[in-house]
DNA sequence: CTCGATCCATGACTTTTGTCATGGCGGAGT
DNA sequence: ACTCCGCCATGACAAAAGTCATGGATCGAG
């Protein structure tokens, strides 16, 4: 028997998903949770062998869940299940050692073998999202631009950008003119958008 | 027997919703899409009792499906399900004669109870939404704002914008600047932002 | 150690964005 | 018919955003 926690902020899919793995024979769906912070809480008491991430939840993103989860309960396989196929969030996932990696474009029948086969120890990724992935090349951004960048999508104004983060404002400017010439973007927002489709932030 | 027409994208969802309601005794899944264009054509053929759809499709959006609807099949019940309470959303549904609006973030429950209700003829509103839906005023914009606003989603910068819409680079600032006036915005990403948010574009 | 490469930081300069005052047009109300 | 008001449109002006050349700090490779 499989025990299996699984962690998804939207009630009907978690809810739907729920249902369905229980279905299974040799599942056990143990918990299902909506935040990151419940997450690790559950998988402390449950000590699933399995675990079904999101990646966009209200608190933690899934990702950082994944890394905690690989030191407090290492036993516990990690299979990230999200939207969408940012080439950076698998790369991420990767490095944080999950066990699967699967879009929530396939097909529902895929899942619970999704579920065994990590058990049982493979590597699962989605091959279409793991050929872009390799297409794709990677994240050219220093961590100061990256930390501008993620800052200027909640700070408008350059003024404001300088002053959260103690520096000029010819600094920001700079920052954020480099990081658009890399992304091939032609404003700010260009930027942000690019980089968030990828995953980089 | 009441026969409902899923339409979502994610197949995940998709699936696992159409799965839990085939469990009900007295609900017939006839049919599962992933497209708005699909939707039409399925409608029109197997002419289902309710239709569940969802807002984010990669053709058509769910409102314009349901509008269709409404007038190509009109004993079709259509039940909006989405992720975000936009409450232009809400407000162009009720426009549509839509029969229900309720949230991924309901319990998956909820779901076949809101498929019941609406075929018996009901009308279901998410309690929070509709709510939030009254205290948020109505779209301020006016429909050429809309448009330039809609457009500089996409042309990033005012000279493009400007070609695209046969108008002076000056016209199209001044729209950008009384759009970012009513909405409280301090740049044009600011404006997009919070006009999507409320579901206004 | 020294050289080169890379990142961090800055101010002066250019281009683009956002604001303002203004005017034409068409419909609702008197 | 006239006036008022909101929408559409414009160009001149002020205020941002974006570019460029430059210099100091750090870190490996030779």
């Amino acid at each position: 028997m499989i025990d299996v926690l699984i962690v998804e902020d939207q009630t009907l899919l978690r809810d739907a998903v729920s249902a369905l793995l229980s279905l299974e024979p040799d599942i056990s769906v143990v918990g299902a949770v909506g935040t990151g912070a419940d997450a690790l809480d559950a998988a402390a008491r449950l000590r699933p062998d399995v675990a079904l991430l999101d990646i966009e939840l209200p608190d933690l993103d899934g990702l950082s869940v994944a890394e905690a989860l690989a030191t407090s309960l290492p036993s516990c396989r990690v299979v990230i299940v999200t939207t969408f196929g940012r080439p950076g969030y698998l790369r991420r996932a990767m490095a944080a050692n999950v066990a699967g990696f699967v879009l929530k474009e396939a097909p529902a029948a895929e899942l619970a073998s999704v579920v065994r086969r990590a058990h049982a120890g493979e590597q699962i990724v989605d091959a279409a999202l793991a050929l872009s992935t390799l297409r794709e090349g990677d994240d050219p951004l220093t961590p100061r631009e990256r930390d501008v960048l993620r800052a200027a999508r909640v700070h408008s104004t350059v003024a404001e950008l300088a002053e959260h983060l103690y520096l000029s404002e010819g600094t920001v400017r700079n920052y954020l003119s480099s990081v658009m010439h890399k992304l091939g973007a032609r404003n700010r927002a260009e930027a942000i958008a690019t980089a968030e489709q990828k995953g980089w932030l």
